[in-house]
RNA sequence: UUGGAAGUAGCUCAAUUGGCAGAGCACCGGAUUGUGGCUCCGGCGGUUGGCAGUUCAAAUCUGCUCUUCCAACCCA
């Protein structure tokens, strides 16, 4: 129990991390590339900033949050998800007075849910997502899954499917509702337990039951897009003209409604298909009316979030390799008696910028090359006692066993030289 | 939260009917007392997930619990 990290978290390993960094790095790159800074935001926020934002009535907020009181009896609670934390910083910084868009992103960022863990969900995972605040073209919106697309493709994935749909603004999405709510009237007892309660509270969300007896209850309801608004419609087309435009394959999936209240217009995710079925790497929308409901300026705005663990998956399931950086460039291996002759070498390839190491618990010569070759270094630089007499050093380039022996202060010039040329 | 499967050395897995808990890999050491990858030899390594119960005796049977995986739900 003790030595057991607690259900549904993972521990990175630090034989693993580079995964994470490079992954981290490649997001860090796609988001500068269209303008997108970094935000870094509080891991815990005011319950009430989620239950208002994200909605009340969403499973998120009722069943799934880590909340507490804290020491003052604040009620906080853990982050669900990012945009709500994203929108809350930009209402209290007033960047809405700045240039907009205002476009931020954040990379890494812990997020709590307490579900079943299982395969690709955990209860602490990790997003990567982006933001953008007063734009309300579709452009904006476009950008976004372009990115994400894009991104995705470059590590690697394959089987990528972008799907698309709108879900409509405060003027046309009330008379969907009624529209929707007629039409399930005289089936709700055809309906799971979940759908009756979802048929009151949110009958979209009916829409998004995977239950077959539902599926096929749902099959001929009328569609959102035929009910959409002029503003959303033309949207919604603008969107696709910008897709298409950007020739990325596409499909309209009108079952996609998202689990949180605050999306207007367009929703979307990127699914892909595994061997063990779809899986959503990344999903988000437009929230034209989030920063209002804070308490902000009617500000439109949009932005998506995706898993970091759920895209080291998909790497591992597609057999990606990820350059493992070796270890150290250089280990020192030396005789017991030359230990402080050792040291000072370490420190001076350190201070040149090369990364160096040598044995630590007290190994036998041989052993120290077994360890320097596990460790995957590239040059083993010898202290011996003729070495240590004469004030030089042995350096053996560990792939081709070339040797060489030179002066310990050329040691460092030397090794750069042969850096050089392994490149 | 609901249903199913599983948990034995760091990892992958054995262990007959309830009868001394084992192998491969990994790790450490040796085969040259100044040199790695291959080979050979040796060593370390366990509260059999945990707690209780049945029994002369439990990895094995029973109960509870924890964790992981699968399905449903939901999503990243």
């Amino acid at each position: 129990m003790l030595t057991q990290a607690p259900r549904g978290t993972r521990d990175v390993l630090p034989t693993e991390s580079y995964r994470w960094q490079y992954i981290e790095g490649k997001m860090r790159a796609a988001a500068a590339l269209a303008g997108y800074r970094e935000v870094r935001t509080p891991v815990f926020e005011h319950t009430e900033l989620f239950a208002r934002g994200v909605g009340d009535t969403t499973d998120i907020v009722q069943k799934e949050m880590y909340t507490f009181q804290d020491k003052g009896n604040r009620s906080i609670t853990l982050k669900p998800e990012g945009t709500a934390g994203a929108a809350r910083c930009f209402l209290e910084s007033n960047l809405y007075a700045d240039a907009l868009p205002c476009k931020m992103y954040y990379l890494n960022a812990p997020i709590f849910r307490y579900e079943a863990p299982q395969n690709g969900r955990l209860r602490e995972h990790h997003q990567f997502g982006l933001e953008c605040f007063g734009a309300q073209e579709a452009t904006a919106d476009a950008e976004l899954i372009l990115l994400a697309f894009r991104l995705l493709s470059e590590l690697g994935i394959q089987n990528l499917s972008v799907n698309i749909n709108s879900i409509g603004c405060p003027n046309c999405r009330p008379k969907y509702h009624g529209m929707l709510k007629d039409y399930l009237a005289g089936r709700v007892e055809h309906l799971c337990e979940d759908c009756k309660n979802r048929f009151e509270r949110n009958p979209l969300r009916v829409l998004d039951c995977k239950k077959p007896g539902c599926q096929a209850q749902v099959k001929d309801a009328p569609s959102m897009l035929d009910v959409l608004c002029d503003d959303c419609k033309a949207h919604f087309e603008q969107l696709q003209a910008c897709l298409d435009a950007a020739g990325i394959p596409y499909r309209i999936n009108s079952r996609i409604v998202r689990g949180l209240d605050y999306y207007t217009k367009t929703v979307f995710e990127l699914i892909t298909t595994t061997k063990d079925g779809n899986l959503t790497v990344c999903g988000g929308g437009r929230y034209d009316h989030l920063v209002e409901q804070l308490g902000g300026p009617d500000l439109p705005a949009v932005g998506f979030g995706m898993g970091l663990e759920r895209v080291l998956m998909l790497l591992d399931a597609e057999e990606i390799q990820i350059p493992e950086p070796a270890q150290y460039e250089v280990f020192v291996t030396y005789m017991g008696e030359h230990r402080i002759q050792a040291f000072n070498l370490v420190e001076s390839l350190r201070n040149q910028g090369i990364r160096a190491d040598m044995d630590h618990c007290g190994r036998s010569l041989k052993a120290q090359f077994k360890y320097a070759n596990k460790t995957g270094a590239l040059i083993s630089a010898t202290i011996g006692d003729e070495e240590a007499e004469n004030g030089s050093v042995k350096l053996k380039n560990m792939a081709t066993r070339e040797e060489c022996t030179v002066p310990v202060a050329e040691a460092g010039a030397r090794i750069l030289e042969m850096r050089k040329d392994g490149e």
